[in-house]
DNA sequence: TTGACGTAGGAACGAATGTTCGCTATACTC
DNA sequence: GAGTATAGCGAACATTCGTTCCTACGTCAA
């Protein structure tokens, strides 16, 4: 979370303009009236200040979403600098099991309506900085994850996407095993990509990118003991 | 204000799903997610309905402006309502680190203020019905606590407490090896104590109830990979 | 029967809105 | 100076999304 000060005088106004227009009609304005609103004349330039908050922890952005936006942290009433967090959780929907013999349940439109049963409320800390629309939760079933450092129960965050960076963890599915697996993606110049179990021992398994469906990635792992 | 159980079925549906929508997004629903949700195939048939619930006083809108809807009534107290009361978020200290080969830094007042950079919101439903008081997290150091599927960067969330049930995962300091350790605890007839890894097929452990200091009972194991 | 009314579905229109791209300017580093 | 990162503008584009119109099917009263 970047200090309240350290953010552009134009990023600072955004931010107070968005909560005196969420106070007075309780959805969040559009990329052109953050313009009107802060002397901003190109929506680029509204859409490029946007994304530097989001990166500074002031905001979460849905993609493709109209007025798709929400404060996860407000400016200081007083003189304190400190920005003051919003305590809002997001609400994630828990749509299923995963298993190492069966593929990703996921759902087709994360952002669906779901019974209450199923959300599960978490932090925006946990999320990162991923779109919340696009996130869901699972619990994992048997012990072949071991080797992700994962039991039986845990709960897996999962951010939908159908593409990694190096380095992510990923949940993908591998058509020539029939297998859905936990790893570290890692794509190689060879066209192979390289999988690396989340435990520090394990020697690493390698595909032709072909044979290697992303179905998402992993955010957090949640066990609970209690 | 027309009484909640007069509405039609529909209107009911729709009241309860902006509800939830807001808490999971944070902004107001299109017609086209409320119709998608509500199982209303026609737009025209959601925005009727709409317009029904503003004249029944639970709704504003706004003319032609995406997600224009605001709601000024909410459902009385039913399950949902009751569930949103109570969770109400907490905030754990993030006093240290957590290594094998050093005790376990349990903060004299938990209760105790901590800086804001230290503090982790957490839902309740991730601290069981612990006081939450009494709750504080460390981060894992050292890939030492591979055995309790445990990796350097995880977040461990505990209780403290000095005495454990059966079955609980504990957190312990070892005097006699210098070492702390988490593990399922389980107390023998014969005054020794079995102390498991989580990990199933590791073997486990048994000391003297006096060689074993307890500090803490784990709640929740977190991994954040982004 | 007929007509009014409430409710429902489908399709099409047009405005609202997020996204992308090319271009410029400034500051800083090597 | 060349190269890079940050910040800005304007225009065009692609979708999303609210609105409107037409149709259909009940119920109920005249």
């Amino acid at each position: 979370m970047k200090d309240f000060n350290q953010l552009s005088e134009r990023q600072r106004k955004i931010v107070r303009f968005m909560v005196q227009y969420h106070e007075r009609f309780g959805y969040p304005p559009t990329i052109r009236e953050i313009g009107d609103a802060t002397d901003i004349r190109s929506t680029s330039v509204v859409n490029y200040n946007l994304n530097k908050l989001v990166s500074a922890g002031y905001l979460q952005r849905s993609d493709k979403v109209s007025r798709g936006l929400r404060l996860v942290a407000v400016p200081p009433l007083g003189q304190s600098d400190k920005a003051r967090k919003v305590s809002q959780f997001t609400r994630v929907p828990l749509v299923g099991h995963i298993v190492a013999s069966a593929p990703v349940p996921i759902p087709e439109d994360v952002g669906h309506y779901y019974d209450e049963e199923a959300l599960m409320e978490l932090p925006p800390s946990l999320l990162g900085n991923a779109d919340p629309a696009q996130v869901f939760a699972l619990t994992v079933k048997g012990d072949s994850m071991i080797d992700a450092m994962i039991r039986e129960g845990d709960i897996v965050i999962l951010h939908s996407q159908a593409e990694a960076r190096r380095g992510d963890m990923i949940a993908a599915w591998l058509p020539g095993r029939g297998e859905t697996t936990l790893k570290y993606y890692f794509p190689e110049d060879d066209g192979r990509v390289r999988l690396q179990p989340a435990h520090p021992t394990l020697p690493p398994i390698y595909v032709p990118a072909s044979e290697l469906e992303i179905k998402g990635r992993v955010l957090t792992v949640i066990r609970k003991l209690s």
